[in-house]
RNA sequence: GGCGACGUAGCCAAGUGGUAAGGCAGAGGUCUGCAAAACCUCCAUCCCCAGUUCGAUUCUGGGCGUCGCCU
């Protein structure tokens, strides 16, 4: 059959919650069984801001080849849709030269966009009617929604979520449930969760927020506003980059700096691990005796 | 030692003689094109004792504590 091979095809996917390892373990699983990385991060995608965004080292450039990183303009926006459509692309490449891809990530929509093949309806962001409805109060938004299509599937109590169903209901008519399909992918993802303690993590996220004041995370922050990258930029509102603006707005120390980056981390971290834990198609492993062998045991056998 | 102010959840902080706003942090949850975002839920009987009162966190007295000023 022609879907024959990418279709048997299984596809490694770490997840798990940040600072807890991920990279390393899927630099060393991509070693191992001789694969490529397709990483699945909303803030990694973005050229330059490497520290807080936590992207993968030189040396695992230089061994491991690595997608869906780096690529992205940091003054623009990118989501989840344009990830899709790279990641896919990047995923089929690499099969086609006979590697393994291996998908590793933090960002959970990302994740599951792209592994259970989300259509997200297909319908672009409509830039002038977003502005339009920001200025909406959430009783408005819902009452406009509503009149648009009665049974709209989405929360009626978060703006975010109403102006994109506005969105779609308008370009594209209600229902709005018809165009959420999911279609899969050629290929069968393999989901392997990377967990450990709440201390452990927190340890970890404590430890990586002061490596990254000390590494120049401001610094480096502050060369992108002089490149002209605006604080709006959706890289500069994730965690370490905020921080580091509110400092260089003068609203933090240089001491409460790693302090903010670790609590926003945790509460990140969380968020993480609920979303995934009631997945039940993840398979858990403890990062305290090196995972790895089992890890690799797991993917081998699933072959 | 004297004088003054203050003492509300882990932190910040409103408030009233009738049974405690809000914010942050924390816990749980939602999630199909901004997702490291956005949203939802939960989370105190008001320093201690006595008194006044139908009823005190709110009034009075005492105690303890903190801060400031003074000697």
């Amino acid at each position: 059959m022609e879907r024959g091979r990418a279709a048997m095809t299984q596809v490694p996917v770490v997840v798990g919650p940040t600072g807890i390892g991920k990279s390393q373990l899927a630099f060393e699983l991509a070693v191992q069984l001789g694969g490529e990385i397709v990483v699945a991060d909303s803030r990694q995608v973005y050229q330059r801001l490497d520290i807080a965004t936590n992207k993968p080292s030189d040396e695992h450039r230089r061994q491991v080849r690595y997608h869906m990183i780096d690529f992205v303009d940091p003054a623009t926006n990118f989501n989840a849709a344009h990830y899709v459509e790279g990641a896919r692309g990047a995923i089929d490449d690499i099969a086609s030269r006979g590697m393994t891809p291996i998908v590793e990530g933090g960002t959970m929509l990302y994740v599951d966009a792209l592994c259970d093949g989300f259509s997200l309806t297909g319908i672009p962001p409509n830039p002038s009617l977003r502005a339009e409805l920001e200025a909406l109060d959430v009783a408005r938004l819902r009452a406009r929604l509503l009149a648009m299509d009665p049974d709209p599937g989405v929360d009626l109590d978060n703006p975010v979520r109403m102006i994109r169903a506005i969105e779609i209901v308008d370009a594209a008519g209600p229902p709005l449930r018809r165009l959420r399909t999911r279609t899969p992918p050629t290929w069968q993802p393999l989901r392997i969760g990377l967990t450990a303690g709440l201390a452990t993590i927190d340890r970890r996220l404590d430890e990586r927020s002061h490596l990254q004041v000390e590494r120049g995370l401001v610094a480096e922050t502050q060369a992108a506003l002089d490149a002209g990258v605006p604080p709006t930029a959706p890289v500069l509102t994730g965690i370490g980059y905020a921080e580091a603006l509110a400092h260089i707005r003068g609203e933090l120390t240089l001491e409460e700096l790693p302090l903010a980056m670790a609590r926003s981390n945790r509460r990140y971290a969380r968020r993480q691990l609920r979303w995934w834990r009631r997945d039940s198609r993840v398979l858990w492993f403890e990062i305290e005796p090196d995972p790895l062998p089992g890890i690799l045991k797991h993917v081998r056998k699933a072959a």
